[in-house]
DNA sequence: TAATATATTGAATTCGAATTCAAAGTTATA
DNA sequence: TATAACTTTGAATTCGAATTCAATATATTA
């Protein structure tokens, strides 16, 4: 008797029982083989019956593919964003990957990560976090194409995919000005984080570039808490008319802190006496309590955009491409935001 | 010239380079392998040299160990439970498993999911999706386990890992009757939603054996926008003293919905003159503005129980296990909960 | 020292599907 | 009908590491 430690019939118990060389069911499981559609229907019949699939396993040993597409992520990159995670899973679904998942507490573990997923035989790697040159390469080596999530990296060694962030701050800080704001306040993440950077510069460049220099700045780490924390710090002066009349916060759950902290800690009013935005669009800010203004990262599409240049990758074994989407600016209560007068470029 | 697609090193080069058989070098990257100490020294020095790392696939064809495990999930199981996900994934990581994502857009297509996670050969399945018996059958006649996350399932067929919601919602129940509440009503999840079936059969049996009996129901589904419907439904009558004097949700997004209808659409006092009690303990139902009284699941103690329980059932063979954990019940301000007197068992 | 037990070693085989290649079958053309 | 051109087929090989098994080396015991 014949003891196998996996019960899943195997190609060659499809090709006994449809009469069949092995080799022919390999080719009916294949959309360009050449094979007969008599032999095929045959040997799909048989592989209904006996419930077979091709070995995943022993398919990628000889064809270098696996289907798998690794994901990086940290506990901050998926905080706020398991939205970004779905639509990404769905996305490399439909185009054949299916996502295997890195997760590293702090962003500083992306390269062992990296090489796991290099270990696992992905064959695409897409980064939401940061990646030092020494990984890229060793992807680079294999060849692993590399696909970073609203991270940056040189464009010789990885693909960048992500949002305009600074676009879109720059646009918003050009609309708060018009709309009369003068004292601005900024919220930021932990220092270099990279994205926190980018939203912050190109708020501050614009407002820079209109004149608007003297910035007050509060380092926050994303967290509601901090951002209550500065919204305490920011907007509790002494003096009350060199209090910020804006506060531009580098997420959205800084913002809701900032907010909470005007309302409830210090009895503001919002907007009248402090303007609010956010970054992001978080569910929660759309709501009645809330009211934010925020700024929404086009998911979906880059989701899309991230899935499609695997693909292109891969397959077409495309250049790197550097693609960057602009997000849209929702405008809700928590901001004196008057409709702005002739257009504005950032 | 070789020509290999991958230029990763194999076996046979790190044994050429060491001098010695590949045997040896497969070996060496074993724990209890028979092999002396100065070869293995070798081994790894020659393979250090040359970056080689085992290839995990060609391993696993023979190990038919992959390491990987499938985790089974739906848009509305991770909404409000990316903090599921993050955890489950470094609970299997520090077990030895990568997660490999399975999404699908509805519960009902879990069973081509978990087809699919067998085809990549993945060592054991996490679902968070209710499976049907067929496909439980399949999969364990690979053999390959299947653990439910917060689903229930046949014990001979899969391991089922979750929160005792019935008891949580009992002891919910016998609380408010205690504190003097007396008309009820539960806002559901979709029909035959089980989790929510689950929550709302624990309330509404243990409100029935205190004798209250006359419970209004309104179906929602799971979102903000259905929670906010029911509140205005509710708690809008003609006759104020038939209005519910507490809502129970089976979730917080429901809840949120139902404090936000109740105050800012129908200018009612919280909990003055209704009390919300929600379930999950999302995150923003800490925040001033809601402050909404809850219970929380112990995710990291059910994704720590789902990694080992998965660990057990692959090394030792283990028995398919039942294994529910208490809730927590979150004390805030959007309900009259009142001290309870003596002890109370649900 | 001889005999036995133990530790290491490498050649050959295995896992399961895809692919190569030569042979056989089929159809189209002259 | 003979020939060329194409389609279909299966035997054999391949992917890369793990394992089996017989052979060799080393250590232990009598």
């Amino acid at each position: 008797m014949v003891r196998r430690k996996f019960n899943a019939p195997t190609s060659y118990d499809v090709a006994q029982l449809a009469g069949v060389s092995q080799a022919a069911v390999s080719r009916a499981f294949q959309t360009h083989a050449p094979i007969a559609s008599a032999t095929r229907a045959k040997v799909l019949a048989a592989a209904d019956q006996l419930g077979y699939v091709p070995n995943a396993i022993a398919r990628s040993l000889i064809t270098k593919r696996t289907g798998l597409a690794a994901v990086l992520i940290s506990q901050d990159t998926q905080r706020e964003t398991s939205e970004v995670l779905f639509t990404l899973s769905l996305s490399l679904q439909d185009h054949g990957f299916q996502p295997l998942l890195f997760s590293v507490a702090q962003e500083t573990d992306s390269a062992r990560a990296l090489r796991q997923a290099l270990a696992h035989g992905v064959d695409a790697v897409i980064s939401c976090l940061s990646l030092p040159i020494s990984a890229l390469e060793q992807a680079r080596q294999r060849p692993c194409p590399v696909i970073m999530f609203n991270r940056s990296a040189p464009l010789e060694l990885a693909s960048c995919i992500g949002t305009d962030h600074a676009q879109a701050t720059r646009l918003l800080a050009a609309r708060l000005v018009a709309a009369g704001h003068r004292r601005f306040a900024v919220v930021t993440g932990p220092l270099l984080a990279p994205v926190s950077e980018l939203r912050r510069n190109g708020f501050c460049e614009r407002l820079s570039e209109l004149g608007i220099s003297d910035i007050v700045q509060f380092t926050g780490d994303y967290h509601y808490e901090s951002g209550y924390e500065a919204g305490l710090t920011l907007l509790g002066l002494k003096t009350p008319s060199q209090r910020p009349d804006v506060i531009f916060c580098v997420n959205d759950a800084m913002a809701l802190g900032v907010l909470d902290a005007a309302r409830f800690g210090l009895l503001l009013q919002v907007p009248h006496q402090v303007s609010v935005v956010g970054f992001d669009n978080v569910l929660i800010g759309q709501r009645p309590p809330y009211q934010l203004t925020t700024i929404s990262q086009p998911f979906k599409a880059l989701a899309e955009v991230a899935a499609q240049e695997t693909l292109a990758r891969l397959d077409h074994n495309g250049p790197c491409q550097q693609i960057v989407l602009p997000a849209e600016l929702i405008e809700r209560a928590s901001a004196n935001l008057f409709p702005r007068v002739g257009s504005e470029s950032g």
